[in-house]
DNA sequence: TGATAGCATT
């Protein structure tokens, strides 16, 4: 029975029919088969030339590992006359498809001319072992209608898998019924199995229960059935009845519920298992380590992660990508990075999941070299058009490089987008700061059919509206949630109260925050840093007792919201105490945000030697946060020595930020210091500094309108240089003296003033006293902190229209009215 | 004679 496609390739040329004795005398006696890789060389075919000697079959079919080798075996059963027999070719179809080849497999399925029940099967779940579920199903109807051979109690187990996966399978069981197949063990824990796969969890149960005997595969699909819906309860309390009715664990219960004790966050019951696992001489089973080290990666043990990879003497794919996303998700990116490096010199090929996992420990890592060279690796495999997820990582890897461009151009070469590839961009945009173009995203996502928005697409473009302070669209989005969702995510709502607060809603805030559950730090940080911006430091100390009382654990972002109220509203003391009891208490690190905060709260306050002492305590490099909070007090404080001292340390690791030239230019300026003044401008121009240009916005009409500084080009520029004019000169009636050391450019004085009229905010809010009602409150955002003179400016703008100003800027609010503000002048 | 099946991890 000589088989076409059997014999050609190009190693073994004569090996057809009768031709292939002769080409192993050729080669002498001893003779190795496979010797085209050194992975084949195990196999071994002896003495072929030596007529008496017999060819170990058995061994050469446990030994076949590639395709290639299981065709120059079949080559060989066909010439030795062995393939005749139905038995031997039943066992190259199984061959066949184990080596994922399933064309080789229906092939030779296909020369078998009087197949029975063991060929058919076999083919059955040569289909199903390869993921070709409608191939599988059809196999059996073809079977059926097969006269001389039925289905049996084999010919369903893999049909009803293949059932599950395509998510419909009533009929298979209706036939199933009739057939009487329904009490075989196999079969019963397959319908189990696809019930749950159809979500189907009461019918899965009620015929689990209805099982006249179980065996531990029953349990297992009942246990992993509840597993993989989510229901980590129901899959624990079965595990319990499994073990009450004397049924032991073996491994593959343990696989499939280490990962329900991950999802209950319950430690103990996975350490438990673990010992279990030891204990019975489980834990080396590769499928059991891996559950192990992803159990422990989840509870953030990575000691334990990394001692049962370790410990492991076979590795998976598996293992390694496994212990590459347990250094990744707890921010380890140089570990990861290890292992990746450690599983290439191993031999064993990433996959996609590997790339998704590397794609964010890059992101990690800040390297944007390295970005390139993961996204080059992609497209060598064309892994991009393969899967929609590992393209969303790659996004958010150039999103989290701060590289957006690039991440809009894998964007754009994502086939099939889905709604994460959306929210990653918005979400990338808004990272990036570029809220304008999240919030075009967004309005692009909407005109998309097929794309509806879910509880991320929330989470991503709510923090643009805060950001912009676009408090209707905020509020238009709160109410399409209310619509769509029965039930408030708490990480939706913490965004929502960051948008009122951001919006100078606090009383919206604040009852928002009473709605959603709060039995973790985020909605309590939102609100503490929302009081924070406002100036409402003692109440921000409130909440804090509020939520210790509340028994909810404060992070070090709880900190950081915490700290920089005390240095919003001058709360000195109580910002001390705060970075005490977040150490002490609580065994947060602090971080250099914290330390920020710390040195403004001392700065401000005029400890300006205390801030120093405190900088050179700290154990973290201090970065030009650090330098510019001092300068900033010392402007304040006008402490030219130590301002000079911390703007050369400034400086040297931050030397492009336009600001803190301003800063210092207008410490010098403060206490009349002109050449100082004059060095700071020429030091600004020799380095060609990018300034972040300063804008201002202010929600009319259900629009943002965006003004620049010195913008020209607004429809209503006139009429709003015109309103400037007219008030700047009722304000100097009232005696306002502009304040020019707030002016970087070498220039006339009449030109600097013109300057300082041309500041956004001021636009900003000319524009708004021209387009709205007599005396009615005004709203505006800056992206850059307010200077001091515009702030002057707004004391007096607001008495002259009596008008309630609100102005929030980078840093924090400014509520003006009657000529004061409520910061009191402290900012 | 022999060989075919369900439940498992990122």
């Amino acid at each position: 029975m000589p088989s076409p496609h059997v014999g050609t390739d190009r190693l073994l040329p004569t090996c057809k029919g009768r031709h292939f004795p002769q080409y192993f005398q050729s080669h002498g006696t001893h003779h190795q088969l496979y010797s085209t890789s050194a992975s084949c060389a195990q196999v071994w075919y002896h003495d072929v030339g030596s007529e008496n000697k017999e060819i170990d079959f058995e061994f050469l079919f446990e030994s076949c590992t590639k395709t290639q080798l299981a065709k120059r075996l079949h080559a060989l059963l066909v010439v030795s006359g062995k393939a005749q027999s139905i038995f031997i070719a039943t066992r190259v179809v199984n061959l066949y498809a184990s080596l994922g080849n399933v064309t080789s497999a229906r092939f030779t399925f296909d020369q078998i001319p009087n197949k029975d029940a063991y060929t058919w099967n076999s083919m059955i779940s040569a289909y199903v072992r390869n993921s070709q579920f409608h191939g599988a199903v059809n196999c059996l109807y073809e079977m059926f209608l097969n006269s001389q051979v039925r289905p049996d109690f084999y010919s369903f187990p893999p049909v009803l898998k293949a059932c599950g996966n395509l998510l419909d399978g009533k009929k298979m069981h209706c036939w199933v019924s009739k057939l009487g197949f329904e009490w075989d063990v196999y079969v019963a824990a397959s319908l189990v199995h696809m019930y749950c796969r159809f979500g189907a969890l009461t019918v899965a149960y009620k015929i689990f229960r209805d099982m006249p005997f179980r065996d531990n595969g029953s349990w297992n699909a009942m246990i992993s059935g509840f597993c993989q819906n989510g229901n980590a309860v129901e899959a624990l309390d079965v595990l319990d009845e499994m073990r009450l009715e004397g049924m032991k664990m073996d491994c593959v219960t343990i696989s499939t519920i280490l990962p329900a004790c991950a999802l209950m966050d319950d430690i103990l019951q996975g350490k438990l298992i673990h010992l279990y696992a030891i204990k019975h001489g489980l834990e080396f089973d590769v499928f059991v380590s891996n559950a192990l080290i992803n159990m422990y990666a989840k509870f953030g043990n990575l000691g334990h992660a990394h001692k049962v990879f370790d410990q492991m003497s076979v590795r998976d794919l598996v293992s390694w990508n496994s212990i590459i996303a347990a250094y990744e998700q707890n921010g380890n990116p140089d570990s990861a990075l290890k292992f990746f490096s450690g599983m290439q010199s191993n031999g064993v090929q990433p996959d996609m999941l590997t790339l998704v996992s590397l794609a964010s420990t890059v992101a990690q890592s800040r390297d944007c070299q390295s970005g390139r060279s993961v996204h080059g690796f992609i497209l060598r495999r064309c892994w991009i058009v393969e899967g929609v997820v590992l393209g969303n990582a790659v996004m958010d890897m150039y999103a989290k490089l701060g590289i957006i461009d690039y991440a809009r151009r894998v964007f754009e070469e994502i086939p099939s987008k889905d709604v994460v590839s959306w929210n990653t961009l918005i979400g990338g945009y808004g990272q990036n700061g570029l809220a304008s173009e999240a919030i075009e995203v967004f309005n692009l996502m909407e005109g998309c059919e097929d794309i509806r928005p879910n509880q991320g697409t929330w989470v991503c473009i709510l923090p643009a509206y805060s950001h912009l302070g676009a408090l209707k669209l905020g509020k238009k989005v709160h109410g399409r949630i209310i619509k769509d969702s029965s039930l408030l995510d708490v990480y939706v709502s913490t965004c929502l109260i960051d948008v009122y607060g951001k919006c100078g809603r606090l009383d919206d805030a604040m009852s928002l925050f009473f709605e959603v559950p709060r039995t973790n730090s985020v909605p309590w940080n939102a609100i503490i840093s929302c009081h924070g911006i406002h100036g409402h430091g003692e109440t921000s100390m409130q909440l804090f007792g509020a939520m210790r009382d509340e028994g909810v654990k404060p992070d070090h972002v709880t900190f950081i919201s915490l700290l920089s109220s005390c240095s919003h509203s001058g709360l000195v003391d109580k910002g001390q105490w705060c970075f005490h009891v977040m150490q002490e208490e609580y065994g947060i690190k602090p971080c250099l945000k914290h330390y920020g905060c710390m040195v403004d709260i001392l700065g401000r306050a005029g400890y300006l030697e205390k801030a120093y002492d405190f900088i050179k305590k700290m154990h973290l490099r201090p970065d030009a946060s650090i330098w510019g909070a001092l300068l900033g007090a010392c402007r304040i404080h006008g402490n030219i020595e130590l301002g000079k001292f911390a703007s050369d340390r400034l400086f040297e690791v931050d030397s492009e930020n336009a600001g803190y030239y301003v800063l210092l230019s207008n410490l010098y300026a403060n206490v009349g210091k002109w050449e100082g003044v004059d060095e700071v401008r020429s030091m600004a121009r020799d380095r060609g500094l990018k300034k972040t240009p300063g804008w201002s916005s202010i929600e009319l009409n259900n629009r943002i309108e965006v003004f620049y500084t010195a913008n020209q080009s607004h429809p209503q520029c006139e009429a709003i240089y015109k309103e400037l004019e007219s008030l700047t000169a009722k304000m100097k009636s009232l005696g306002y003296i502009p304040d020019y050391s707030f002016v970087l450019q070498d220039v006339e004085e009449d030109e600097k003033e013109y300057i300082l009229m041309s500041h956004s905010e001021r636009l900003a809010i000319a524009y708004g006293i021209i387009s709205t009602p007599h005396k009615s409150p005004i709203r505006i955002f800056k992206n850059l902190r307010v200077c001091g003179d515009c702030h002057n400016v707004t004391k007096f703008i607001s008495k002259i229209t009596e008008r309630e100003i609100v102005v929030r800027d980078s840093n924090r609010f400014h509520h003006f009215k009657d000529g004061v503000c409520s910061c009191g002048d402290y900012w």
